[in-house]
DNA sequence: TTAAAATTTGATAATAATTACTATTACTCT
DNA sequence: AGAGTAATAGTAATTATTATCAAATTTTAA
Protein backbone atom coordinates (compact mmCIF):
# COMPACT_ATOMS: atom_id res chain seq x y z
CA UNK A 1 0.00 0.00 0.00
CA UNK A 2 1.35 3.79 -0.76
CA UNK A 3 0.84 6.72 1.31
CA UNK A 4 -0.83 9.69 0.84
CA UNK A 5 0.81 12.91 0.47
CA UNK A 6 -1.33 14.44 3.44
CA UNK A 7 -0.32 17.40 4.84
CA UNK A 8 -0.55 15.55 8.60
CA UNK A 9 2.24 13.33 7.69
CA UNK A 10 4.46 16.15 5.65
CA UNK A 11 4.57 17.83 8.93
CA UNK A 12 4.96 15.29 11.36
CA UNK A 13 8.49 14.27 9.04
CA UNK A 14 9.58 17.74 8.65
CA UNK A 15 9.52 18.51 12.64
CA UNK A 16 11.19 14.91 13.55
CA UNK A 17 13.90 15.19 11.53
CA UNK A 18 14.71 18.96 12.43
CA UNK A 19 14.77 16.99 16.06
CA UNK A 20 17.68 15.37 17.64
CA UNK A 21 15.85 14.71 20.86
CA UNK A 22 14.31 11.13 19.42
CA UNK A 23 10.79 12.12 20.68
CA UNK A 24 7.68 10.15 22.27
CA UNK A 25 5.11 10.73 20.07
CA UNK A 26 3.05 13.08 22.68
CA UNK A 27 6.05 15.23 22.56
CA UNK A 28 6.26 15.49 18.88
CA UNK A 29 2.32 16.29 18.97
CA UNK A 30 2.81 19.33 21.19
CA UNK A 31 5.73 20.59 18.44
CA UNK A 32 2.93 19.51 15.70
CA UNK A 33 0.25 21.33 17.05
CA UNK A 34 2.18 24.77 16.42
CA UNK A 35 1.59 23.68 12.64
CA UNK A 36 -1.65 22.36 12.76
CA UNK A 37 -3.50 23.37 15.93
CA UNK A 38 -6.21 20.61 14.96
CA UNK A 39 -4.28 17.55 14.77
CA UNK A 40 -5.26 14.51 16.99
CA UNK A 41 -2.79 13.13 18.96
CA UNK A 42 -3.94 9.54 17.09
CA UNK A 43 -2.61 10.70 13.70
CA UNK A 44 0.42 11.41 15.26
CA UNK A 45 0.90 7.76 16.77
CA UNK A 46 -0.38 6.42 13.38
CA UNK A 47 1.66 7.83 11.13
CA UNK A 48 5.09 7.35 13.52
CA UNK A 49 3.93 3.72 13.01
CA UNK A 50 3.68 3.80 9.42
CA UNK A 51 6.71 5.95 8.51
CA UNK A 52 8.70 3.54 10.26
CA UNK A 53 7.41 0.41 8.82
CA UNK A 54 8.40 2.28 5.30
CA UNK A 55 11.90 2.65 7.01
CA UNK A 56 11.69 6.64 6.36
CA UNK A 57 11.99 6.92 10.07
CA UNK A 58 13.40 4.90 13.48
CA UNK A 59 11.15 3.59 16.06
CA UNK A 60 13.50 2.92 19.22
CA UNK A 61 12.11 1.10 21.57
CA UNK A 62 14.47 1.13 24.62
CA UNK A 63 13.76 0.79 28.31
CA UNK A 64 11.27 2.81 29.62
CA UNK A 65 7.44 2.61 28.95
CA UNK A 66 7.57 4.98 25.75
CA UNK A 67 8.22 4.33 22.58
CA UNK A 68 10.90 7.37 21.24
CA UNK A 69 11.43 8.06 17.11
CA UNK A 70 14.62 9.41 15.44
CA UNK A 71 14.30 11.47 11.85
CA UNK A 72 17.82 10.05 11.37
CA UNK A 73 17.85 6.69 9.92
CA UNK A 74 21.76 6.34 9.62
CA UNK A 75 23.32 3.17 11.57
CA UNK A 76 23.97 4.86 15.03
CA UNK A 77 23.98 4.56 18.81
CA UNK A 78 21.95 5.91 21.83
CA UNK A 79 22.70 6.46 25.21
CA UNK A 80 20.03 6.14 27.47
CA UNK A 81 20.87 8.60 30.27
CA UNK A 82 19.99 7.22 33.73
CA UNK A 83 19.60 10.87 35.42
CA UNK A 84 17.68 12.73 33.29
CA UNK A 85 16.30 10.21 30.72
CA UNK A 86 17.19 11.82 28.27
CA UNK A 87 18.42 9.72 24.44
CA UNK A 88 21.28 11.18 22.96
CA UNK A 89 23.09 10.04 20.36
CA UNK A 90 26.67 8.22 20.69
CA UNK A 91 29.51 8.43 18.20
CA UNK A 92 32.49 6.57 18.96
CA UNK A 93 35.28 4.82 17.24
CA UNK A 94 34.92 1.67 19.36
CA UNK A 95 31.55 1.02 18.05
CA UNK A 96 32.33 0.62 14.60
CA UNK A 97 33.98 -2.44 15.61
CA UNK A 98 31.68 -3.61 18.13
CA UNK A 99 29.21 -2.95 15.30
CA UNK A 100 31.18 -5.10 12.73
CA UNK A 101 31.25 -8.29 15.17
CA UNK A 102 27.75 -8.10 15.89
CA UNK A 103 27.18 -8.07 12.24
CA UNK A 104 29.06 -10.98 11.92
CA UNK A 105 27.62 -12.85 14.53
CA UNK A 106 23.65 -12.05 13.04
CA UNK A 107 25.02 -12.96 9.64
CA UNK A 108 26.49 -16.49 10.84
CA UNK A 109 23.50 -17.32 13.36
CA UNK A 110 21.27 -15.84 10.21
CA UNK A 111 19.78 -13.57 12.56
CA UNK A 112 17.90 -10.24 11.94
CA UNK A 113 19.73 -8.13 14.20
CA UNK A 114 20.17 -6.76 16.85
CA UNK A 115 19.41 -3.79 19.60
CA UNK A 116 21.68 -1.74 21.40
CA UNK A 117 21.58 0.64 24.16
CA UNK A 118 24.29 2.19 26.68
CA UNK A 119 23.30 3.75 30.02
CA UNK A 120 25.19 6.42 31.90
CA UNK A 121 24.98 9.86 32.59
CA UNK A 122 24.17 12.00 29.68
CA UNK A 123 26.75 15.39 28.60
CA UNK A 124 24.35 17.88 29.81
CA UNK A 125 24.22 16.18 33.15
CA UNK A 126 27.72 16.05 33.34
CA UNK A 127 28.69 19.45 33.05
CA UNK A 128 25.63 21.19 35.00
CA UNK A 129 26.76 19.95 38.51
CA UNK B 1 14.69 -2.22 53.98
CA UNK B 2 14.95 -5.86 54.25
CA UNK B 3 12.45 -8.10 52.80
CA UNK B 4 10.35 -10.31 55.44
CA UNK B 5 9.57 -14.08 54.38
CA UNK B 6 6.40 -14.39 53.31
CA UNK B 7 4.87 -17.23 51.51
CA UNK B 8 4.11 -15.75 48.48
CA UNK B 9 7.34 -14.03 47.80
CA UNK B 10 8.78 -18.05 48.37
CA UNK B 11 6.70 -19.54 45.77
CA UNK B 12 7.15 -16.59 43.03
CA UNK B 13 11.22 -16.89 43.09
CA UNK B 14 10.89 -20.64 43.33
CA UNK B 15 8.77 -20.78 40.19
CA UNK B 16 10.68 -18.61 38.11
CA UNK B 17 13.45 -20.57 38.75
CA UNK B 18 12.47 -23.61 37.45
CA UNK B 19 11.65 -21.62 34.32
CA UNK B 20 13.59 -20.90 31.28
CA UNK B 21 10.83 -18.96 29.66
CA UNK B 22 11.23 -15.04 30.74
CA UNK B 23 7.84 -15.33 32.06
CA UNK B 24 5.69 -11.72 32.21
CA UNK B 25 4.29 -11.01 35.45
CA UNK B 26 0.57 -12.27 34.25
CA UNK B 27 2.06 -15.30 32.95
CA UNK B 28 4.17 -16.51 36.19
CA UNK B 29 0.94 -15.54 38.35
CA UNK B 30 -1.27 -18.19 36.48
CA UNK B 31 1.46 -20.63 37.52
CA UNK B 32 2.05 -19.38 41.02
CA UNK B 33 -1.64 -19.74 41.55
CA UNK B 34 -1.53 -22.98 41.17
CA UNK B 35 0.42 -23.31 44.62
CA UNK B 36 -1.76 -19.96 46.28
CA UNK B 37 -5.16 -19.99 44.00
CA UNK B 38 -5.29 -16.46 46.12
CA UNK B 39 -2.61 -14.29 45.17
CA UNK B 40 -3.16 -11.09 43.76
CA UNK B 41 -1.55 -9.77 40.13
CA UNK B 42 -0.21 -7.16 42.41
CA UNK B 43 1.70 -9.42 44.73
CA UNK B 44 3.21 -10.85 41.43
CA UNK B 45 4.26 -7.58 40.16
CA UNK B 46 5.33 -6.11 43.42
CA UNK B 47 7.61 -8.70 44.45
CA UNK B 48 8.64 -9.33 40.58
CA UNK B 49 10.01 -5.30 41.15
CA UNK B 50 11.02 -5.80 44.42
CA UNK B 51 13.22 -8.83 43.62
CA UNK B 52 14.48 -7.00 40.75
CA UNK B 53 16.29 -4.47 42.62
CA UNK B 54 17.34 -6.55 45.54
CA UNK B 55 19.27 -8.20 42.54
CA UNK B 56 17.75 -11.83 43.21
CA UNK B 57 16.19 -11.92 39.72
CA UNK B 58 16.20 -10.36 36.58
CA UNK B 59 13.88 -7.83 34.94
CA UNK B 60 14.27 -7.71 30.99
CA UNK B 61 12.67 -4.79 29.70
CA UNK B 62 13.07 -5.69 25.51
CA UNK B 63 10.98 -5.16 22.92
CA UNK B 64 7.58 -5.70 23.15
CA UNK B 65 5.17 -3.89 25.57
CA UNK B 66 5.42 -5.73 28.51
CA UNK B 67 8.37 -6.77 30.86
CA UNK B 68 9.55 -10.24 31.32
CA UNK B 69 11.68 -11.92 34.30
CA UNK B 70 14.14 -13.98 34.40
CA UNK B 71 15.30 -16.71 37.53
CA UNK B 72 18.93 -16.74 36.02
CA UNK B 73 20.71 -13.83 37.61
CA UNK B 74 24.45 -14.74 35.59
CA UNK B 75 25.29 -12.78 32.54
CA UNK B 76 23.66 -14.21 29.53
CA UNK B 77 22.17 -12.83 26.12
CA UNK B 78 18.55 -13.32 24.62
CA UNK B 79 17.26 -13.62 21.82
CA UNK B 80 13.70 -12.47 20.78
CA UNK B 81 11.87 -14.49 18.46
CA UNK B 82 10.36 -12.79 15.57
CA UNK B 83 8.18 -15.28 14.82
CA UNK B 84 6.68 -16.65 18.04
CA UNK B 85 7.65 -13.41 20.10
CA UNK B 86 9.51 -16.05 23.15
CA UNK B 87 12.96 -15.02 24.25
CA UNK B 88 15.40 -17.39 24.57
CA UNK B 89 18.53 -17.82 26.34
CA UNK B 90 22.01 -17.48 24.10
CA UNK B 91 24.85 -19.43 24.08
CA UNK B 92 27.39 -18.43 21.69
CA UNK B 93 31.37 -18.65 22.54
CA UNK B 94 31.34 -14.83 20.90
CA UNK B 95 29.60 -13.42 22.96
CA UNK B 96 32.22 -13.46 25.44
CA UNK B 97 34.59 -11.49 22.89
CA UNK B 98 31.76 -8.72 22.18
CA UNK B 99 30.92 -8.55 26.08
CA UNK B 100 34.77 -7.92 27.01
CA UNK B 101 34.37 -5.01 23.74
CA UNK B 102 31.46 -3.44 25.31
CA UNK B 103 32.60 -3.90 29.41
CA UNK B 104 36.17 -1.88 27.66
CA UNK B 105 33.84 0.90 26.62
CA UNK B 106 31.43 1.12 29.58
CA UNK B 107 34.58 1.61 31.42
CA UNK B 108 36.59 4.14 29.72
CA UNK B 109 33.50 6.61 29.33
CA UNK B 110 32.36 5.72 32.58
CA UNK B 111 28.97 4.34 31.34
CA UNK B 112 26.67 2.34 33.73
CA UNK B 113 26.16 -0.52 31.24
CA UNK B 114 24.38 -1.74 28.63
CA UNK B 115 21.75 -4.12 27.30
CA UNK B 116 21.87 -5.93 23.97
CA UNK B 117 19.30 -8.15 22.36
CA UNK B 118 19.47 -10.10 19.67
CA UNK B 119 16.67 -10.60 17.36
CA UNK B 120 15.49 -13.68 14.62
CA UNK B 121 13.80 -17.04 14.70
CA UNK B 122 14.45 -19.15 17.70
CA UNK B 123 15.32 -22.53 17.70
CA UNK B 124 11.68 -24.40 18.03
CA UNK B 125 10.39 -21.85 14.87
CA UNK B 126 13.42 -23.29 13.20
CA UNK B 127 12.97 -26.93 13.26
CA UNK B 128 8.50 -27.04 13.15
CA UNK B 129 7.75 -26.63 9.54
C1' DT C 1 5.66 -14.93 75.01
C1' DT C 2 3.55 -11.27 73.73
C1' DA C 3 2.33 -6.86 72.03
C1' DA C 4 3.60 -3.02 69.34
C1' DA C 5 5.71 -1.73 65.03
C1' DA C 6 6.66 -2.69 60.42
C1' DT C 7 5.72 -4.96 56.28
C1' DT C 8 2.87 -7.28 53.06
C1' DT C 9 -1.28 -8.81 51.17
C1' DG C 10 -5.73 -9.11 48.29
C1' DA C 11 -8.97 -6.41 46.27
C1' DT C 12 -9.85 -2.83 43.69
C1' DA C 13 -9.24 1.71 41.61
C1' DA C 14 -6.43 4.63 38.92
C1' DT C 15 -3.10 5.77 35.49
C1' DA C 16 -0.38 5.80 31.26
C1' DA C 17 0.47 4.52 26.74
C1' DT C 18 -1.26 2.87 22.85
C1' DT C 19 -4.63 1.04 19.61
C1' DA C 20 -9.34 0.60 17.64
C1' DC C 21 -13.52 2.54 15.76
C1' DT C 22 -16.11 5.43 12.71
C1' DA C 23 -18.32 9.07 10.26
C1' DT C 24 -16.38 12.65 7.62
C1' DT C 25 -12.82 14.63 4.69
C1' DA C 26 -8.89 14.50 1.63
C1' DC C 27 -6.06 12.35 -2.03
C1' DT C 28 -5.25 9.86 -6.27
C1' DC C 29 -5.95 8.45 -10.76
C1' DT C 30 -8.12 8.63 -14.88
C1' DA D 1 -14.77 16.14 -12.33
C1' DG D 2 -15.99 11.71 -10.15
C1' DA D 3 -15.26 7.07 -8.49
C1' DG D 4 -12.36 4.67 -5.51
C1' DT D 5 -9.09 4.55 -1.93
C1' DA D 6 -6.79 6.22 2.14
C1' DA D 7 -6.43 9.26 6.06
C1' DT D 8 -8.26 12.26 9.58
C1' DA D 9 -10.32 14.06 14.09
C1' DG D 10 -12.57 12.78 17.85
C1' DT D 11 -13.51 9.48 20.91
C1' DA D 12 -13.83 4.90 23.05
C1' DA D 13 -11.51 0.79 24.32
C1' DT D 14 -7.64 -1.92 25.63
C1' DT D 15 -3.36 -3.25 27.82
C1' DA D 16 0.08 -3.18 31.14
C1' DT D 17 1.32 -1.42 35.21
C1' DT D 18 1.12 1.20 39.51
C1' DA D 19 -1.38 3.13 43.53
C1' DT D 20 -4.42 2.82 47.49
C1' DC D 21 -5.81 0.94 51.71
C1' DA D 22 -7.93 -1.87 55.31
C1' DA D 23 -6.90 -6.32 57.00
C1' DA D 24 -3.54 -9.95 57.74
C1' DT D 25 1.05 -11.51 58.50
C1' DT D 26 5.73 -11.07 59.91
C1' DT D 27 9.34 -9.01 62.57
C1' DT D 28 11.26 -6.87 66.58
C1' DA D 29 12.21 -6.33 71.08
C1' DA D 30 10.47 -5.96 75.69
MN1 LIG E 1 19.47 8.99 17.18
MN1 LIG F 1 17.70 -15.73 30.42
ZN1 LIG G 1 21.12 13.43 31.46
ZN1 LIG H 1 10.12 -18.73 17.75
Amino acid sequence: MKLSNTNQRRIIIEELRKLDTHPTADELYIIVREKIPQISLGTVYRNLELLSKKGQILKLELTGKQKRFDGNIENHYHLRCTKCGRVVDIEIDDMLEIDKKLNELVDRLSLDGYRLELSGICEICKTEK
